[in-house]
DNA sequence: CTTGCATAATAAACCGATTTATCGTCGGAT
DNA sequence: ATCCGACGATAAATCGGTTTATTATGCAAG
């Protein structure tokens, strides 16, 4: 056996020799052209599968304009977030017929307008891009510059060019503040923030302190942003406990982040305060964990689904030219799991449940 | 300004006619053949940059055998172990010049198999492929069918016909047994899986069975292994310890899956048992939260870094030429991080830190 | 001055599909 | 019998690079 012959793929010359018809003939059989004997289609069809024959997608993407892929970019491929929101993004495309390309910008905004051109260049259809810091960043700038169909998610305000999608971080951010000051009436809060950069992160603030001076006035908010590395972070948290005069302490606190939302757990543990009797915590962006954790934890769920959803059909839509209108904003909204870590009351802990439940 | 010549990219030959000289010199030029006057590579450079000239990489990998893709497979891009081990893997192949496409089979055979032809599609130069079942499955075999090169990870054995690299889920496992039986003495141990697909449960399966059996051959092993729906998997916990005679209940828990720690903590908690007191667990796969959670969560931490940068290597070695022998098998050692939930004694607790520490 | 050889540059073929322009055939209308 | 239009099929051009075969140039040796 030849090894150079076993491992040649057929080439549409190969099945058009194989069916006896042209390679013209075979193409149009392969993309649902009518204009073709149904005899004819059948021998392609019978020969294509004797063969084993696949259409090359690399050549057929060199002439024909007939982009079926899409491509996605995201900051960031470890946290569960992003990694959800491109299983089902992934999972929508193939059901509409796309393959999609994936790629992470690892939170660096040159590596993001890098992608979107490289996105280009493998000819996508379209584009979903989840931008590292907002909507005026180099990755959009670069989707215009090239004139591509593309859908912003996430870290993103209204904007004037693309479609943006994402969770209703303003008014989540607010319905905390419902919780913590209109229900529980706490009169200092601690909002912690692990990144400043992201848009998301912004509104989360926005949207919590607009609400919260409407409730209560006299409420006291502090801020703890920081773009630094964890160990400072943590370092920073103990310091604001320690500078604070005793009795002073917030009797809540609103970590923006999952991520910021496992720091400030680590370190309420460490300096040994009791949740939620010494402060209370509720965490933007749920995970498996928080519900299991004793005390579980409140936070607030993001739509993914409904995001991946909202984001494949707006880009759809843009790509076969059912839309065609000026760009619209897409605000999903999320839901706020009460916990034990604030507002969930005693009779509501789970208890030891027997066979009859 | 007319909007096709906007986006219309420049090509090779306007990179050629404006740095007066032919297209087959730029191509010399762009992929660094040195067969080029130093004066001729200038001004091609200069039309480069003048004209924003990118390379199509369709074209370019049309007739070109030279590949810079390598291409990445894994069951699921959701959990942290595979987005951490893309985004190593990701980092590696970029910083060693090529571009990588990475894939979810989510967990399915089929399109495992799918996916294996789609790197194919692309030509990549090399696959990475973490099986959902083992080495033994479809996508694998698609891979040799193909001739294509690639590395198995994760979820795999020795193979004679690829190299493989993973967790020494084997000798992890019996360290496990080491501590459980060796150092703590436990009789009467539960093993619970959330899936018996992966290769690598059945290999910790069988590392703490035969260790355990060493240690001392009365120890009383049970496994509560099964494939089935999220609430099935937590009847059967429920309906294991019901079963249980009372005092005969099993006085440590192996748990051999992130996924799997997560549903066994929950079920303890539900049954308001507490740990370590009366029961300890120890998880396979380690993550942030369970060194926050209370009680902390003793688990086997995997070497991601260690796998990903062994597999990568493996790969260009095979791709580059520089490794024609016969298949490796590669075993990166994990790292047993004992904390509260089983092993750490009372005084190694966390305590209140004070300024001075 | 011619020959030989190494070095550079290029025209042309090529990769594997899609698309266009051309051509042949057949049935029906004139 | 001739012409026309509809329909199917195909040869050839095309996409944008890469590679090969050929040609042109310069310089040293004979």
């Amino acid at each position: 056996m030849q090894p150079d012959d076993k491992h040649r793929r057929a080439t549409i010359h190969d099945v058009a020799r194989a069916a006896g018809v042209s390679a013209a003939t075979v193409s149009k059989v392969l993309r649902g052209v009518k204009t073709v004997r149904a005899e004819n289609a059948e021998r392609v069809h019978k020969a294509v599968s004797e063969l084993d024959y696949r259409m090359d997608p690399v050549a057929s993407g060199l002439r024909g304009e007939q982009r079926r892929i899409i491509g996605a970019v995201v900051p960031d491929l470890e946290s569960p977030f992003f990694g959800k929101l491109v299983t089902e993004l992934e999972s929508l495309a193939e059901a509409a017929g796309y393959h999609m390309i994936v790629a992470s910008s690892r939170e660096n905004e040159a590596r993001e307008a890098d992608l979107a051109a490289r996105m280009n260049d493998w000819r996508v259809a379209g584009c979903i891009l989840v931008p590292v810091r907002s909507e005026r960043g180099p990755g959009a700038e670069k989707l215009l510059d090239f004139g591509m169909t593309a859908v912003l998610v996430d870290r993103v305000s209204a904007d004037e060019r693309f479609d943006t999608v994402s969770a209703d971080n303003h008014e989540a951010s607010a319905s905390v503040a419902d919780l913590l000051i209109g229900q529980q009436g706490h009169k200092h809060i601690l909002l912690h923030g692990a990144t400043r950069i992201s848009k998301a992160i912004r509104n989360r603030l926005a949207g919590f302190g607009e609400r919260a001076r409407t409730l209560d006035p006299g409420v006291v908010i502090d801020e703890l942003l920081s773009d630094e590395q964890l160990e400072t972070q943590r370092a920073a948290i103990r310091s604001y406990f320690d500078g604070q005069v005793d009795g002073h302490r917030p009797t809540a606190i609103f970590s923006l982040s999952q991520h910021s939302t496992l720091l400030v757990l680590s370190e309420i543990r460490r300096m040994g305060l009791k949740i939620p009797e010494d402060v209370a915590l509720v965490g933007f962006d749920d995970a498996d964990w928080m519900q299991t954790t004793w005390p579980s934890i409140t936070a607030v769920a993001q739509p993914v689904s409904a995001i991946a959803e909202r984001a494949l059909a707006a880009l759809l839509a843009r790509v076969e030219g059912e839309h065609t209108g000026f760009p619209v904003q897409y605000l999903e909204p999320c839901t706020l799991l009460v916990r034990q870590s604030a507002g969930q009351t005693e009779t509501e802990r789970p208890r030891r449940s027997g066979r009859s439940g």
